[in-house]
DNA sequence: CGTTGCCCTGACGTTGGCGTCAAGGATTAC
DNA sequence: GTAATCCTTGACGCCAACGTCAGGGCAACG
């Protein structure tokens, strides 16, 4: 299989291949003419990469997903330093939630505030306007 | 005021004030020597954009505030142009934080599966292996 | 009068993950 | 045979919000 061809059976385009090449992420053998040759399996380490970029992950995170597939694993998830990387995934997205969440109250009660200012008197009980 | 210590009484930079002015954002006055001169109200505006670049608006989003500071309101979100940008935001972060919550539910699960593959019988209770 | 410390403009560098040419060689379809 | 497609490498472009020089001016202190 050419780059081409793999390139659209995982969805993505040539650039982005030798892009990974260029990584190291995903190396290719060479036919006799320089053509880039690919198999099934780099198909599979594409579409984990892939799966892992969908999910918000850098590049160098997806590899040891690829390492641990290459090295024979049937899930990329199957090595301990993958499963390190999802570890801190977690602690960064709860983070990151906690950070937007925060954000997204701030911005609901200022909203609230502008929209309705008629308030000459306080009312007794404020509730926060959750709308999640 | 000079642009060194408007940066220091915002807490930002020279670069960053110079960068706005480039931007239209935040223009400023110029002295005898073409120095940069800055008043209070400069402060403000100043204040009110890096407060909204911290809740992770974009600068072009903070314009709107700005100009309302600017026509003489005690409030950067006091004008219907600012009050769209919150709602837009709230949309946007909304949306954000389904999809970082659904991708952290996702990474959990696969984290459970495999820190826990000593399942020899398969559970009464198999949830799909959603791959997003 | 020198030196330190502010200020000026202009311009290139950074980060990630590619997109988009450009100029050419190989393959394939008709 | 030749035109349309594919492939190759190389290199610049993009986006945001600045960081970081480079080269020079103005000002005040001792």
């Amino acid at each position: 299989m050419r780059i081409g061809e793999l390139a659209a059976r995982a969805g993505t385009t040539t650039r982005t291949l030798r892009y990974y090449e260029s990584r190291g992420l995903l190396p290719a053998r060479r036919g006799t003419n320089g053509y880039r040759s690919y198999d099934e399996g780099d198909l599979k380490l594409l579409r984990q990469i892939r799966t892992l970029q969908d999910f918000g992950f850098d590049l160098e995170e997806t590899r040891p997903f690829v390492e641990c597939l290459r090295a024979g694993h049937p899930q990329g998830d199957s090595c301990p330093a993958s499963l390190a990387v999802y570890r801190r995934k977690l602690d960064e997205l709860d983070a990151l939630i906690g950070e937007l969440t925060a954000v997204r109250a701030t911005i609901a009660v200022r909203l609230a505030a502008a929209d309705e200012p008629p308030a000459d008197e306080p009312p007794l009980c404020e509730m926060g306007g959750q709308e999640l």
